[in-house]
DNA sequence: GTCTATATGCTGATAGAC
DNA sequence: GTCTATCAGCATATAGAC
């Protein structure tokens, strides 16, 4: 154990964690089995419980440690950049790059989540901390009047989020995608037209 | 049994893929079971395998129903109108409304597919046939050179199938986002400005 | 067409040895 | 911390009577 300020980690903890993160991605919440994240990692089904209370429990620390992560780069990718469009650009390139990119936790941690789940709203929460980000960023801008800024923040996400059902390239393609994400839309709302 | 035109059809089958797209909705096509199904119409399990050959073949005529009707209805909806924003923002009321509205199945057809799912490519494939109705009515808008149509296409009806993660309101409620929507992508690109 | 009964397998989770 | 062994439950699916 390696105390972190008072976070605590191991590393069979981070490697559980990066094991059910691939196969949440792969095969949903539901779809995933406890037998084989612990197989990932070369472990007895039983030792999973020694680190994590259950299968819910797991998937709050693949939230936590995703989040924290993507939290992390979307705010370093608008660093310094004046408030304005050029700053939700930067943002919505650095949620795509991370998203459409090789780590399959952030694919684990956009999914929509099943209903019945029993801590669906914690994790909603902790995926809310993570959109204020967009928030303070569509406050920044100059809008027309009468523009819903709610809407647009979840117009943003939506077609950004969506884009795990459809997406299959390469870092230029995320390069591209994201391009027409924010030109679609800043060109109609841009108050300097 | 009735036979309308080639396709033959029971109250009892019907019945099933109605209560299939319940569950399929409520629980996820994973959490959903074959007993719960066949329950909610007042059968027993091994009942429902005289009518489908499992619970992937029920997914695929949940698709085929659900399909049919929501691409009437969106056709139904643009019948008459000019090419152009106006008849995409009357698309695009439409499939929110269907989407959003009090039937179940028709966010069964839209929700994401488990990717280890048997029947997943013949599903997106019906899926594409829905959606080349929006194909069509952004290659006849008139847009600035250098726009993606694929990428416009694919941001609308991002936004649009992403609603029903935090939509929680009624019809009005779904004519906002709709408004928004649209309102959001059409001013930049409308090249009558 | 629908039933009862059942085969077979996988699930999350626990008990307790080491 | 990790193991072996196991529990209890639910899953899809099938066989065969009616």
């Amino acid at each position: 154990m390696t105390a972190v300020g008072t976070q605590y980690s191991s590393n069979r903890r981070d490697q559980l964690i990066e094991a059910a993160a691939a196969c949440f991605d792969r095969d949903g919440f539901d779809g995933a089995s406890i037998r084989r994240i612990a197989a990932e990692v070369g472990m007895q089904t039983a030792s999973i419980y020694y680190h994590f209370e259950g299968k819910d429990d797991l998937l709050v620390a693949v939230h936590e440690r995703g989040l924290r992560s993507i939290i992390e780069a979307t705010s370093r990718a608008i660093e310094g950049i004046e408030p304005g469009w050029d700053r939700v650009q930067a943002a919505c390139t650095a949620h795509l790059h991370t998203l459409l990119g090789e780590e399959p936790i952030f694919k684990a941690i956009m999914a929509p989540l099943p209903s019945t789940l029993g801590v669906r709203e914690q994790i909603v929460e902790m995926r809310e901390a993570y959109e204020q980000i967009f928030r303070d960023l569509i406050d920044e801008l100059d809008l027309p009047d009468g523009t819903d800024r709610r809407h647009l923040r979840l117009i943003l996400l939506g077609a950004m989020n969506w884009s795990f059902t459809w997406f299959r390239g390469d870092r230029s393609d995320i390069e591209a995608f994201a391009g027409s994400v924010v030109t679609d839309l800043r060109a109609p709302l841009d108050t300097g037209r």
